[in-house]
Order: structure tokens, then sequence, then C-alpha cells
DNA sequence: GCCGTTTTCGGCCCGACTGTTTTCAGTCG
């Protein structure tokens, strides 16, 4: 087995209790291991090396029973009781989850009777009309699970953010001009920004909600309608993604906005927080509980910021509310002014015609212009990007040289000549020193040779980061979401590493990027790291996305002072001018 | 399985929709 990983041993919580469903366990056994999960995906700390030690005391929500598996799993890579769990099931169990509307219940009672484990011959059992026979199920059910079969064939169910901006805007555009709606909003995932999401969650506040169901059901361009009630309905758009509609009062708002926007672990902990002061939260109200005897607070909420006040917290922008600290700092008064779009003065990491991007240095130049920049820097590829078109030392010259002769006709505006270099399988550069010296900045980062174990990994970055012209570390972990996987590396140790050599960490806000992970920047953040927002743009549109750029920066708790491309231009040139040991 | 300033036992967040039922279980968010 693998060395084990935080995220390993999250995965295996999580399929324990993916098994004791299945098993028909005790629900809140099962509710145990989720949380457990999550509580070692979000720890502040290196629970891996705790979990290794046995030191695992004082956790809340890691007791005694999940101590000591978690502890058998970090020091010897497996687990006996998950083993045997997974012993009682064929491996091929586990997709037929992925299939909507199958659930714990359903997918044992299809392999207990049908001895279907796999979605193959859950399809050939549809198909054959044996599931309609089943107790629990009907003809529809049948039908719906050879529908969501034909849906899950044809999307990944998984959408970019800035691929479904478009689609939100335009359907809320739409509510919020229905005569009977008094507000609207995109709550979910979308709200929070999350880098990808499922489905849009949309919310309406209105005294006829039928009526609403019914506008939504019919809206333009929808493929399927899943589901239509008084009070809710789900659609598909022709692109797969799936709309929800919830329509409310305009009381119930501030209350289904907070449910509807999440996480659910950040409701999950309001409520309990809420009952802790006799009050019960749901999606309507925050009432007191049966027979307590104080007032109820429901009647002078009227928006989301009063629902906090009256839990005594400020108010929790949406895109911190993943419970990963947000309530505690938000108790504490430590909620961090988080950036705005409006702070950002320029950006780095970005390509031209001269390598694989298709605007050419003048049109990026007057693009960044025109978003009222004060700078823009430019990294073409270097030569080992051979299939980027990468630049050879002449042409690096040839660009330098180009640069300076446009900023001469600049007032106000500058751009700074660099390069996206290489690092090479050994850690080295693709430049040597003496041409990364002709330059205002770097971008170092890995385009070839992905398979390394995360030791040789982040050791070859580490060593790449130590380079006194190594401005910043590009997308850190190569990842193209919902395509591929991040390479592995170690990123306490990186982060650590750019802490000490002054380097600074890139967020790629490439749609397909968003690359150092959002779940990492609270962590570089208080240990001093620096981040770069940069859009990796091949094209003048490309840098539209900043905007969902800073929105994920949000999410990673980032400030304005957090981040270099705030700086205005005078600050900025002299922060590049200095040698890299004598950076602030 | 976890937790505790009402508790070391008895709670654990909760409502809408669908389909298969004839009063409710399962799934989803």
């Amino acid at each position: 087995m693998a060395e084990p990983t935080r995220d390993s041993l999250a995965d295996v919580l999580d399929e324990i209790a993916l098994l004791l469903e299945l098993k028909g366990e005790n629900p809140f056994k099962i509710r145990a291991y989720r949380n457990g999960a999550e509580v070692v995906r979000s720890f502040d700390g290196d629970i891996l090396q705790r979990a290794r030690d046995g030191e695992l005391k004082g956790i809340k929500g890691i007791g005694d029973a999940l101590q000591e598996k978690l502890h058998e799993l970090a020091s010897t890579g497996h687990l006996e009781f998950h083993e045997n769990l997974k012993a009682e099931f064929p491996e091929g169990l586990f997709e037929l989850f992925d299939v909507q509307g199958l659930g714990p219940k359903k997918v044992k009672a299809l392999y207990e009777e049908l001895k279907i484990a796999s979605l193959g011959a859950l399809k050939r059992a549809a198909e054959a009309g044996k599931i309609a026979t089943l107790a629990g199920f009907g003809k529809k059910s049948e039908e719906k699970i050879l529908a969501a079969l034909a849906q899950k064939e044809r999307f990944a169910g998984r959408f970019l953010l800035a691929e479904v901006a478009p689609h939100a805007e335009r359907i809320l555009a739409e509510l919020r001009a229905h005569p009977a709606v008094s507000r609207a909003e995109v709550a979910g995932s979308y709200r929070r920004a999350k880098e990808t999401v499922h489905d849009l969650d949309f919310l309406v506040a209105t005294r006829k909600p039928a009526e609403l169901t019914a506008h939504f059901a019919a809206l333009d361009g929808i493929e399927e309608v899943i589901a239509h009630g008084d009070t809710k309905a789900s659609i598909r758009l022709e692109n797969g993604l799936q709309c929800d509609l919830r329509a409310i009062s305009n009381a119930e708002w501030p209350f289904a906005l907070m449910y509807f926007s999440g996480s659910k672990e950040h409701n999950v902990s309001l409520r309990q927080r809420a009952l802790k002061q006799d009050l019960t939260l749901n999606e309507y109200h925050l009432a007191p509980v049966d027979g307590a005897t104080r007032d109820d607070p429901t009647g002078k909420i009227k928006d989301e910021a009063g629902i906090y006040r009256e839990l005594g917290l400020a108010y929790v922008d949406p895109a911190l509310r993943e419970n990963r600290g947000e309530i505690e700092a938000a108790e504490s008064g430590d909620l961090p002014v988080l950036l705005e779009q409006e702070n950002l003065r320029g950006t780095f990491h970005n390509h031209t015609t001269e390598s694989d991007g298709r605007s050419t240095l003048a049109e990026m130049a007057a693009a960044a212009r025109g978003l009222g920049f004060a700078y823009l820097g430019i990294s073409d590829h270097s030569k080992s990007s051979f299939q980027a078109n990468g630049l050879d030392e002449e042409r690096l010259a040839a660009q330098v040289a180009a640069i300076a002769a446009l900023n001469e006709d600049f007032d106000g505006f500058r751009l700074f000549a660099g390069t996206e270099v290489d690092i090479l399988k050994d850690g080295s550069l693709d430049f040597a020193d003496d041409v990364l010296a002709t330059l205002d900045y770097c971008v170092a980062s890995v385009h070839a040779s992905f398979s390394m174990p995360e030791k040789e990994m982040t050791k070859r970055i580490i060593r790449a980061m130590e380079n006194p012209h190594v401005t910043m570390m590009g997308h850190l972990t190569g990842r193209l979401l919902l395509r591929r996987e991040p390479y592995p590396v170690n990123h306490d140790k990186i982060i650590d590493c750019a802490a000490e050599t002054n380097t600074i960490i890139e967020l790629n806000c490439s749609s397909k990027r968003m690359d150092m992970d959002w779940r990492w920047w609270h962590r570089a953040r208080d240990k001093g790291v620096r981040c770069s927002i940069n859009p990796d743009a091949h094209h003048v549109d490309h840098l539209q996305a900043l905007h969902f750029g800073v929105r994920v920066a949000r999410k990673g708790w980032l400030r304005r002072e957090d981040v270099l491309n705030t700086l205005p231009l005078d600050e900025v040139s002299r922060w590049l001018q200095t040698p890299k040991d004598r950076r602030a």
C-alpha cells in the first residue's frame, strides 16, 4: 500500500462510513466516521505525524475508537477493521452510489436480491426489466436508473466555477425580472466560490411560490425537468448542469439564503450553536426550541448578518463558510478583511503569441490597460516546453527589448519582462542564472515528468524555489480540474520553504487550475507566504479569470496585504528590484 | 462512535419531493 497521507486517512474513514451504511449500521456511528474524516482533512497541524505517534487525544470529533484506527492506519498503512469490512462487498458496488437516486438502502437491495455489483450489471438488469420487480422499486425507478446512467455517461457531473457563471447570471436575471419576485440569489457552492460545482441552487423570495417554480421549469435551454413541486423545482440544462430552485417568503429570506448557501458543515455547526441558546435554526426561522421560555428573534432578523449577530457571531462571508475555523474566528472577532477585486493593480504570468498565447504583446498590454491595471507581467514559456513553442535565450532577449521599447511609450503603466521557466527533472531551471538576472521577475513551473513520488517532486520544487532569481512558483500541483489529478507534493514543506526563501506562491486562477488549492492558503498566509493571483492568460479574454481568482483567494482567507499584485506600480517595482533575501 | 456548566447514558439537524405505497421509506441537499 502507498505511503499514507492526510487525504488517504480521511478517505478510509469515509469509505468505512459508506460500508457501515451498506450494512445498515447505526446512522450516528456512520456520521461519526464522516465527521472524523472531515476533521482529519481540515485539522490545522500535522495530523499524520500525530496519528503515527498516537498523539490524537483532545481533538474534537476523534474519540478513542477513531484515535486507535487512525494510529493503526498512519503507522502501518492499513486498517484491519477497514479491510474486513471491504471484504464483505464486491469492489464494483461503490460505483453504484454515483447513480442519482441510489443510496445505501437501494444499493444493498440491488446487490442482495439481484447480485448487481457494477454499473454494467445495473444497466443490463434495468434494460431487462428486472429492477421493477424488486420490493420498493417500480417501473418509474427503473426508468430513472436508466436515465441517470445515460446522464452519467454524457456528463462528468461537475462543472468549473467559471464555466457555470454565465448560466448562473442568466437564470438569476430571469428570476429577478419576474414581477412576483422581491429577491433572488444564487446560493450553494457557487456562492461559496468552490472551484467546481455540482449544481446551481437558486433562491427566490416571493408571495407566489408555485408561479415561480412553474416559471423556472419553463425556462429556455432546459433539457429535462427533474422535479417540480409548489415550492421547489429541479431542472437540467442542455449542458447537463442541474439547477434547483427554492421559493420562499420574504420573511424567510435570510434563513433560507444561509441554509442553501451552506456548507452543510457550517450549517450544522451553527445549528448546534443555536441549540446551546435554546434556539433551533432551519431554512425558515431561528426560533426557541419546544418548551423554551425565551423570546423568538425570528421577526427582527432581516438579513444573514442578523442571524450571526443573534448567535453572538460576526458576519461570515459566504466564501469562508466551510467549517474550517470561521465560526471560531467570528466569535473572537478574528475574521480577516478579505481581498476585493478592485484591490488588484496588475497581474503576472501571462503569455503572448511569442510562445503559445493567442494575443500579441501589444494586445495583452492594451487589454490590461483597458482593465485599469498599472502593470502586466509577461512570462512566456522557456525552451524545454517545445510543445508550447518556448523561447530560447535569443528570443527571450528580443522579447525583453520589445517590452522595453513598448514601456517607453507608456505613462502610468508598465510591462514587466519575465519568463515561465521550466523546472527540470532535477530541480534545476531551463535558463541559467545570468539569463534570469536580465529579467524583472521569474515564474518557475513544472511542465514535464509529472509522475514522480511525492518526496522527489517536493525536493525538485524546493530546489527551484531556493534559486535567488525565482520570484514565484507557478501552478504548484499541475492539476487540471475534472481532467488531471495533481501530482503529489508535500504542501507543508513547500509552504515552509516559500516562507524561508521569500518565494511567492501563485494562485493560478485559470478556471481549470485554481492552483495552489484554496484549502492551503490560510496556513500559508499565517506563515507569511505571499500570493500572486495570476490568470495564466493565453488570450486577452483570459484576464477575466482574475474575477474568479479573487473569489477563490477570499475562500483561502486572503487579505489585500497577502497578495503581491495589489501593490501599486512604484511599490511592486521596488519590491522586484530588491534582492530576494531582503524582501519583506 | 462522539460528547457533556442540566448528562458517563441518551441524545445526536431537518424539511421537500418522489415513488411505491395506502401511511411511509429512501434520497437529497
